[in-house]
DNA sequence: TTAGCTGAGTGTCATAAACACACTTTCAAA
DNA sequence: TTTGAAAGTGTGTTTATGACACTCAGCTAA
């Protein structure tokens, strides 16, 4: 049975695929990783699309969408969540995406359900190259996405929304963040993903009451103000104090 | 082209399916809809199942809950909403799974990624029947529940987690009560679904601030006790409310 | 060398929400 | 008419929220 299972392992299974929306942040605004495979004949523009491929038939979704990432940018131990599945039965129905298909799939008109994933990824560890299956990939600010292909526009949209929800509950824009941070820079990084201006002086309130950063005996440098204090996040006290029960950052 | 879409349109996809936690509320405890598909000749018990199938090829996700919803129970227009995708390629992995599988499915040995839902009915609206396929349907209080197909278990203790997150958010707990309830009922309904107990005369404060029940000219009759006023959810507010912004019931 | 720019860093007060807590009322049944 | 069972009600304390403006430190360029 494990070799029969084994025999089945390296095929695609036609029906399911991963997109995966992945997230960066550079201290001004959030990006959004996109894969441009060219000027399409039938639009005249570029296809962008987000990250992704066809699921392997002995992979969890999970191993799939870190395999994409994994493929695309050369990282992994990435964070990942999922977002859902997406299956209208026209969700391929431009004739943009139909031409790529066509060039692409063994199979190009069978009807594909997506499972949509984002991740969170430090833009510095990320240096976008070309992947196999996609002429270029790069980073492109959130709020200047307005077009994509399949329902990546749409997906992309409700990978915002959870974002948005999960980050009041739990930390995870960490992941957005080099080790070492000041306020500042977290701060900023609220307000891109919240898409909202926070005060200064209750933001800081806040997030130190909750004690998950640890300040270090560390400064900027070379910059042309007050240098400011770095932090970095404290994984231990966050889990004493998800264990202990809490369950709002109130932004 | 649309012919040719017609075409597959009655075909089953053999690799996606739909679950569906059906929720149900009895003004004491939570209830979760199962089929009961007969004694298992491999474990000797019962095998209980969430119901689900596979989807066609021409339905949304939504048309399929939605059908899979109305195929068992005849009603339609409830309250529906995507949990996530469940794809371990070995979630169907178990003996007493496999064994049914191969009396029902055409490929039994395919691997199926399951999207996941739950949705929230009115007890009194539906008296459970024996569907095409399975032998019988019926409520099951949810903390008794230890055991179920599949990753049926797995995907419960998922819905029963968004069904918290989410009622914290939105008040969908009204599409578990009748048309008319009392505030003990709500308040009831409300510990059961966060598991835990909350004071009364706070949550009661809480739930009428928020002004989206009417009080009624109707009391309850018959009981043996102060007879309580009877509410009904009022829509119109709730839209209001939330239209105006407001992000939190705050339990 | 110093004037000016930039962003860092800081505290208070007023308001609102959360929480803890106990007795009286109304009805049915015995 | 007494009893049991759940309905209904208010206050004081504590905690969180939100609004708000100036000084500080380092760099740069005159």
């Amino acid at each position: 049975m494990s070799s029969n299972k084994k025999n089945k392992a390296s095929e695609l299974n036609p029906n399911v695929s991963i997109d995966n929306i992945i997230f960066g942040f550079d201290f001004d605004q959030l990006y959004c990783l996109l894969i441009d495979s060219g000027i399409s004949k039938t639009t005249g523009r570029p296809r962008l699309a987000v990250p992704g491929d066809l699921i392997y038939d002995n992979e969890t979704l999970d191993e799939a969408a870190n395999r994409i990432l994994k493929e695309l940018t050369g990282i992994d131990n990435i964070y990942l969540e999922q977002i859902g599945a997406f299956g209208d039965p026209n969700r391929m129905g431009k004739e943009s995406d139909k031409e790529w298909l066509k060039s692409m799939r063994a199979e190009p008109e069978a009807r594909v359900i997506t499972v949509a994933y984002f991740s969170l990824v430090k833009m510095d560890d990320f240096n976008p190259k070309a992947s196999s299956f996609a002429e270029s990939a790069g980073w492109a600010p959130i709020n200047e996405i307005h077009e994509l292909a399949f329902d990546h526009y749409e997906i992309l949209q409700c990978a915002r929304e959870q974002l948005k929800r999960k980050i009041k509950i739990q930390p995870i824009g960490f992941n957005l963040l080099p080790e070492k941070f000041t306020l500042s820079q977290l701060h900023k990084l609220y307000e891109s993903i919240l898409n909202k201006p926070l005060d200064k002086r209750n933001f800081r309130r806040k997030i130190l009451n909750l004690q998950i950063l640890t300040p270090l005996n560390e400064k900027q440098v070379g910059v042309p103000h007050k240098p400011s204090q770095l932090f970095e996040f404290n994984e231990e006290k966050y889990q004493k104090l998800s264990s202990e029960g809490f369950d709002n950052f109130g932004f």
